[in-house]
DNA sequence: GTGTAGTTAAACCATATGGTTTAACCGTAA
DNA sequence: TTACGGTTAAACCATATGGTTTAACTACAC
């Protein structure tokens, strides 16, 4: 059944030192950025060898993409599906959402340029992985603990789709923004476990206190 | 002192044209991708007039983005400015940044190829908006308001930098993520006014119940 | 040994790229 | 008239680019 192939990635081993080569690249340099050749530098082989396994520069891209994005959101559902607990389902999101940011920061470069570009490739992958997979999709048990929380008096009303939106963007924009936050605020480092844990405090407390229900009734 | 001179950019008019078109196709490709090419033509000229205004595309590539970023920073900072009510800033800084990015989209995008290749620019024209300028600077005057604002008892203590970052990453958040969102859940549309003036509310509201203090003391 | 997949070096190809140079043209100011 | 800056078309240059082809070599499977 052929040579030696490793079953995980569908690719034999050269094939994923290709890969992990053009993750390096299209990384650091985006898609038009990138060249064929350094790719193939990186990975430590030829030019010839590197198109006897991908076609051309868009397959590779769109392959190396795929599975970054794949991984990184799939992981993600997966550690905050929601148990019904509105404050835990905040209090997890925030903490999964930083904490799977600050260890896989490619992603959010790799989003960067997608997005420059038009971000077709990621529409399709988060698309599938967002509304799709077995059991309630996670948008939808997303969007019911936010309603049952409401009607059950806990949380006040808020639309479960602009929450989403609000707790994302507070999660990953000092990600998105750290060259620039960097360097105009010093002490803003996303690669510092103190910065981080104050980060998730902060956002929490926003959150929670801005969207609990008022203790003693309400007044004007 | 030579032909007809536009004294507001300190290019002629042929400069300035260069100057848009660059803009477009910066814009479109991003600056790996963008061709010396595809801006003369886009200008209506020829590559030799082009070099004759701009040595090369980096020179170029600095001009047109110090000057998209320097309008709409200093645009924006001024319209925020705040005046010590902590509630006014918030509701303002929220009215203004989300009008004012739906009013210039690019910004935004220009703001993504940048981040993608590093920044170098970015921090620097925002570096010097941020901190800066006459008067007291802008992070000082809304860290005073915030500081003022939770000493008085008007709301609870909160750290006046991840306030800042909160506010801004849910406000741009959406504008960022838009070509993966709008894909995703359908329904996003960041040109849509009823969209933005929702996301407004939703935004404010979380930040107002989540930062201001309780009425009737508090509990365990 | 024969065949086959993986691999290499190197030449090759058409086209694109950023940038320069040259010669000429045009309108206006001196 | 002359001089000059803005402008053009076109050729030119060195290098890079994505991608292909060829011939040969290697290790392993049969």
């Amino acid at each position: 059944m052929g040579p030696v192939i490793e079953k995980e990635t569908g690719h034999g081993a050269t094939g994923d030192r290709i890969l992990d080569a053009a993750r390096v690249v299209f990384l650091e340099k985006g898609k038009a950025g990138a060249r064929m050749h350094g790719i193939a530098a990186q990975a430590g082989i030829n030019k010839a060898l590197l198109h006897y396994y991908f076609r051309s520069k868009e397959d590779l891209y769109r392959e190396v993409l795929t599975k970054e994005l794949t991984v990184f959101f799939r992981g993600l559902i997966e550690s905050i599906r929601p148990s019904g607990d509105i404050e835990a389902l905040v209090r997890d999101f925030i903490d999964n959402y930083i904490d799977r940011l600050s260890r896989n920061p490619q992603v959010v470069r790799f989003l960067t340029w997608e997005v420059g570009s038009g971000g077709p490739v990621a529409r399709n992958v988060i698309g599938g992985i967002v509304h799709g997979g077995e059991g309630v999709p996670i948008y939808r048990a997303f969007s019911n603990t936010v309603g049952d929380a409401a009607r059950s008096g806990r949380i006040r009303p808020v639309d479960p789709q602009h929450l989403l939106f609000s707790l994302i963007g507070m999660c990953i924009y000092v990600f998105l923004a750290a060259p620039i936050l960097s360097g105009v605020f010093p002490g803003v480092d996303t690669s510092d476990k103190t910065f981080l844990e104050k980060r998730k405090r902060e956002i929490f407390d926003l959150v929670w206190y801005g969207i609990r229900a008022e203790k003693g009734g309400n007044d004007g």
